[in-house]
DNA sequence: CATGAATGAGAGTTCATTCAT
DNA sequence: AATGAATGAACTCTCATTCAT
């Protein structure tokens, strides 16, 4: 196994134990028996537990945003940019393929990049909050353009209607991932959750009209 | 100051540190400070730091059960009722007298719920479900209502159009209190924040042409 | 009530908590609240939980000597007289209107003597080591003369005897004691223990052919 | 040095800590110095402070009764076995090669049974009731043997024997561990207690004229 | 590269003791 | 005299992190 394959394989054992119990909760010992590796080898492809965390994130930012990229190129119209968007989420996250954990660790991990005091961790903070900058204007410039075109409301600044869209998508999606794993009936499918996203972008975002 | 209030002051003090520090940041020493207490005394109130936290959610839980109760007795229209909620939310978490830290410790909170082993705070948990699903039994009832009187969309479940609504209030709220706090610029103001939910409600729930 | 008479109660009650939880894991809310008083006015009674601990010992060791000066001035026998000194010990500890937790505080509290640091305390423990040594002054004293009488064998010093005699009657009283507790048969009943300790003093004791 | 070994010498450390200061007194970070490793090591081997204590307990007895079951085989006469149990006890705790701190550590760690409440160390608990159960029982079969083949004493019934036979035992080793340590004559010395264990055996247990 | 024994800092927690009322 | 709220020292215990092997 490569160095880089070990690597991940660390970070999905980790990301699972996190969103199974928290990320103080979860101790070192706890990601290296995930990955099925000793607790000291950790250390040598992670910083510390801190560090572990924040990759995951860095990692889940850069893919969502290397996907948008090029998925984004070919695309014209900003309603379809916006499902587009949505639909790497979708992927990420609810894939088979994806790693439902996610949700909980982006969740449950942003707040902590407040808290990094260790200054060899301070790059990987710029790292992710540039990220995530980029996130954000990939979605702001959609509905910015979808303004202009006239497509989509004007009377709402872009930057708010990113952060309504962004929080129904994430609880709605969360909701799935805790009814998966907790067995508690949450009254809606995944089917339901497309629907409601595609609802969202089509009356909330969309100007009435169009 | 009678064990009540002082009880009250420690959980604000709590609710503040656990915001900015997290709650896994935050020691029993900086709560007790911040409520200008000991340490010691600080578990005559509650029997640990778990404790703390679930006091405060199960607090919140309740006040916004209660005011909803008192507030929607006297509104019929479906429209009144959901503004009415999200505006008892509002109060609570945005208002000046309200306590804005509220919004990040229910985030960071919530989760926590499911590392409760403590079997004396079993019941504290069993007591947070339970206010938390009359609080969505509130919403739920609302949207169903609305629908039976074809006021509101009727595509979707009560459920998912729950999830959009509550994540996207969250996600509005929380924007503007970390913009508060951190000074960045979030891109928009409270007022644009109580119209984006407003405007959610008019089209993303409501009925096209009603 | 006396202050004496309140003094006694505190003792008793925290006799019954030491003989119950041990005297690590007796509070002195434990003990307050067994004598029904509050926390801090145990402390105008007593310095501390060790001080508690040794009162209970002394008052223990003098009622002892007290009621041995009292008996054995009308007994000329050393056999009576080493009878009496045993009936003192069952009449303290085994009676009804005895307290049947001294055996249990004796036998863990001696060796907390070693741990007295307090100054304040210093004076309590030569105390008890004054009675102590006095009760066994006053038992070796009985066994030397009965050897001087060729009533009692003369192979063995008296000390040793002594702790013989003394190690058999805790532990048999301390049977009786456990199994009223605890409920479990020890296989034998208070007139056995009896009946055992007069043989002890017939056979170990005695001088064969007295 | 093995795991094992290790584990062993934290327990003769902390038999000698316990000893000298109480349990009550002893601190785990004393412990640890005295085995010469960190305070964390310790937890690896034992779960907490209770769980040295009812561990060195438990190799006693186990140990004693190893013994015992190896050395009684060979013999037939009670009296001789009798004797055995006895000299596997003094053995123990008298050699030089043995543990004098155990003494003071049963001594002090029974009582401390009722007060277990840990689950996790229930099962050492029942395992500690069991061993000394097995010791009672291996006494007890050879009192009863002894008053069978008319040998000992039959008015008596085995269990009250037995409780006359180890106080006194144990309270004459204590005394010589007692002298040793704190410098003060007892009055009696190792050949002594020898002497009276045997006295004690050959009067109090024996039948008269046997 | 890989291990896991070992460290030790630091948090949670208890409770003897004090003291304002 | 009596209370019990309040203090804070001290201890247990965990676990991130290191390092000898």
């Amino acid at each position: 196994m490569s160095r880089e394959s070990k690597r991940i394989t660390i970070m999905n054992a980790a990301a699972k134990v996190f969103a199974e119990k928290g990320f103080q909760y979860a101790t070192m010992a706890d990601i290296a028996a995930g990955a099925e590796i000793s607790t000291g080898l950790t250390y040598s492809y992670f910083r510390n537990k801190l560090d572990v965390l924040l990759s995951i994130i860095i990692d889940f930012l850069q893919t969502i945003n290397r996907q948008n990229a090029g998925r984004l190129d070919s695309v014209a119209d900003p309603f379809e940019k916006i499902y587009t968007v949505f639909h790497t989420f979708e992927d990420l996250l609810m894939r088979d393929d994806g790693n439902p954990y996610l949700i909980t660790v982006l969740n449950e991990g942003l707040p902590h990049l407040v808290m990094i005091s260790d200054l060899d961790l301070q790059e990987k903070r710029q790292n992710i909050i540039e990220e995530n900058r980029k996130l954000i204007q990939t979605i702001d410039a959609i509905i910015s353009e979808g303004q202009q075109k006239g497509l989509f409301d004007s009377e709402l600044s872009p930057a708010v209607m990113r952060q309504v869209l962004c929080g129904a998508v994430e609880r709605v999606i969360y909701g799935l991932f805790f009814s998966t794993r907790s067995g508690e009936d949450m009254g809606y499918k995944r089917a339901d959750a497309s629907k409601a996203i595609e609802r969202l972008i089509n009356t909330f975002i969309s100007k009435p009209g169009s």
